[in-house]
Formats: C-alpha cells, sequence, structure tokens
DNA sequence: GGCTTATATTGACAGTGTCCATATGTAGAA
DNA sequence: TTCTACATATGGACACTGTCAATATAAGCC
C-alpha cells in the first residue's frame, strides 16, 4: 500500500506532528508547565515513552513547539506590517499591535517563547526563528534612518525592548493587568508614542 | 535557658529564615527550577517534609522568596535614585542602570520575579512588593510632568516596559545577549536615550 | 509534675523524566 | 515470495518530585 496508508495499530504514521499538535493544546489549555511527555503522550493517546523516538527530552519538544510558535508570531507581524501604511510610525504602530494582539490572544503561547530555563536556548532553530523577528523589525527601520540619536541596532532593541516588555508586564503582573481594561487601547496607544517620540 | 538557646536536635529555632536562605543559594546556583521543595530542605538539612509547616507548598516558598528579591531590587533602586542628580534624565537612567545591574548580578532570582506559573500570583505582599517599584517610578516622573505627550500613568508604564524588556532580551535572547559585549554600555546608553527622547 | 501546642520526622502515594529491553510493523534485498 | 535490517511503539523500571497523614519530639504554660 502507499506509505501513508498504514493501520493505525502500531505505527502511527506522524506521531512528531501529532505530538506537537498535543502539546499546543495542552499548552493553550493550562500552560507551560503542563505540557509534561506524558501527558503529551496521553493526548495524542500513545504510550508514555513514544514520544522519546522523535524527541531527545522534554526541552526538546518545548523547544520545537517555541520555533513553531515564533514562526507562527513572525508570520503575523508580517502580514500586519504589509497590511500597514509606509510611513515609520505605522509600521512600528503595526508591530507593537500585532505582537500585542498574538500575545493576549495565545497567551501561554507567548510565555513559553521565553521560559529559557525551560527549552534548549542554544537551539539553532529556535535561535533563527527568534532572529527572523529581530530582522523585520530592522526591516522596517533600516533606510528609515529615524535619527541620528540611536544606531540602528540600538533603535531595533529599544523597540523590541518596549514591546516585549509592555507585553510581559500585561501577562504578568496583577499591577499593569487589571488597571484599566477600558482604556486599554488608549494605553497602547500613549505607551507606543513614547517609542515613536523617542524614535522619530 | 532563654528561648534562644534551643539545642538543635529537634527543634530548629528559626527555620523559615533557614529555608528561605537556603532557597536562595540553590535560585543563585542552579535556576528557578532546581528549587524544589526537598532540595530546600536538603540544603537546610532537615527532612524532606519541615518545610510544610512553614510554607503551605511550593509556590508559597517561591512567592516568599520573591517579595524578598523585589524588596532587595526596590532598595537598590532606591538607593539609586537617592545617589543621582535631581533632573528626570538622570533620575531615568538612574532607575534603568540599577535595574539592569540588579538583573545582571542576580540573573535567576530576576527571573523568578516574572515566573508567574510558579507563584501565587495573587498573593498581597508580592503584588505590593512589586508595586512598589511602580510607585518609585510614578515619584520620578510626577511634577516633573514631562510632556503633555504621555498621561502620567502610561509614561510610568513606557519607562518600565522598556527597562524591563531591555532586561528580559538581554537574560533570555541568546540574539542580544551575544551581540557585544564589549559595547554594552554604548548600548545601554542609546537605548535609554530613546526612552528619555521619548519621554521629555 | 502534666497539658497543650508548635514543630520536625518518617512513610506513603501519585505523578514526573528518562532509560532499558521487548514487541511490532515497514521496507528492502535475496 | 521470504528473510533480514531498521524504525517505531510498548511496558517496566528507577530516581526524583510535591503533598498528605500519622507519629515523634520539644517548648511553653498551668
Amino acid at each position: 500500500m502507499a506509505k501513508t496508508l498504514m493501520n493505525r495499530a502500531y505505527h502511527h504514521g506522524d506521531l512528531k506532528l501529532s505530538l506537537l499538535s498535543a502539546a499546543r493544546r495542552i499548552l493553550d489549555h493550562d500552560g507551560v508547565d503542563a505540557v509534561t511527555v506524558r501527558a503529551v503522550a496521553r493526548e495524542a493517546d500513545v504510550a508514555h515513552s513514544a514520544p522519546a523516538n522523535h524527541f531527545k527530552n522534554r526541552a526538546a519538544l518545548l523547544t520545537e513547539l517555541a520555533v513553531g510558535i515564533f514562526t507562527e508570531l513572525g508570520d503575523e507581524i508580517e502580514k500586519a506590517l504589509a497590511a500597514s501604511g509606509h510611513m515609520l510610525e505605522e509600521q512600528l504602530r503595526a508591530f507593537g499591535e500585532a505582537t500585542y494582539d498574538y500575545a493576549m490572544r495565545h497567551q501561554n503561547r507567548y510565555r513559553l517563547l521565553w521560559r529559557r530555563d525551560s527549552l534548549h536556548g542554544d537551539d539553532q532553530r529556535l535561535e533563527e526563528s527568534g532572529r527572523a523577528i529581530y530582522e523585520r523589525l530592522r526591516n522596517v527601520l533600516e533606510d528609515r534612518s529615524p535619527s541620528p540619536r540611536a544606531s540602528n541596532d540600538s533603535a531595533i532593541i529599544a523597540a523590541w525592548s518596549l514591546v516585549h516588555g509592555y507585553v510581559c508586564l500585561r501577562l504578568d503582573t496583577v499591577l499593569i493587568a487589571g488597571k484599566d481594561e477600558t482604556t486599554g487601547e488608549a494605553r497602547h496607544d500613549a505607551v507606543l508614542n513614547v517609542l515613536i517620540s523617542g524614535l522619530l
């Protein structure tokens, strides 16, 4: 039979993908710590040690999951940048809002990206998928040379820092989080304005 | 005998403090995940379930540890603010540098503060010790009303976001982390400049 | 002394990551 | 086709974890 037939008794066919999507479901629903090797195996309906054939260990599984999430986030940012105007201000706003929206819609996914203790921090694919976001920001800023104030690298890092920091505070701090859900939109704008004023 | 005598056979005398400092040693040395209830008990040389008398569970232990660390960080920020000039720019720079220095000197301590999954996020003392930092930033910005651009709250949040985000990227991203250890000082300045330009 | 209360210990249980030997299916060579 | 390698899945084991319950010990107070 074709290689894609496989009666599911033993060999699954594409267990690796199944495990990753099982892990993603658990992550979304119950957070990073709930994504245990055994829970993922249960969710995928295989034996507790089946994942070992596809991931060296838990960190490897989470790392691969994070790579996919970084890519997904990068794609959303890309789309937002393409859909927005070409002015520097518009592009920065699109970057900030796309990142914030993704993080709020998928809080646990965003959290996983920065749980370096739980990942293989030196994994090359993880590094690349993160760098892709950095490069998008570089494209936004380069040739638009905002001001002699900040070197290009510093501008990129400052922009990413502000957006990432704001998202983190929103995600993990009661202080900021509950403060004003109503005026949320205005708050985002005001915070982004500080960045834009600083860069223009 | 005086209450402080105690032959150490059984009752420890001040086990709670001993546990917290044991936990801090483990945290510094091996990271958040290494701070297990049993490891802390071992380090403090007591039975594995002795901590249960002082902390309801692991999260409670970590939360209390985090409260102490937030307080410590707040004190360092306070000291730096007092030692610096009174101009808004100087104060913002002092805040950023003090936070960055502390985070780099005690990386795992800073990481713990934002591992909300591992803490009792709704603990009141934790919330207060975090808010204390927010309030210090408010004191820096208030009455100095930087510009009509940003409301006071937004300015506070923007400042904290940028500093916190920069620290996080430095701590957890290979990208930013290894980029230029030599020109590090200049990089910090340049990033802070974006904030200051945005707020003045 | 004896009583109560606080604190520490030991033992148990389910859950975890990871390794091992084993079982099962697939694919390629004869 | 059958035989043989190989990839993949299974079940069992081990040491570790957090947490609970029962027990032992000490301190404080009458």
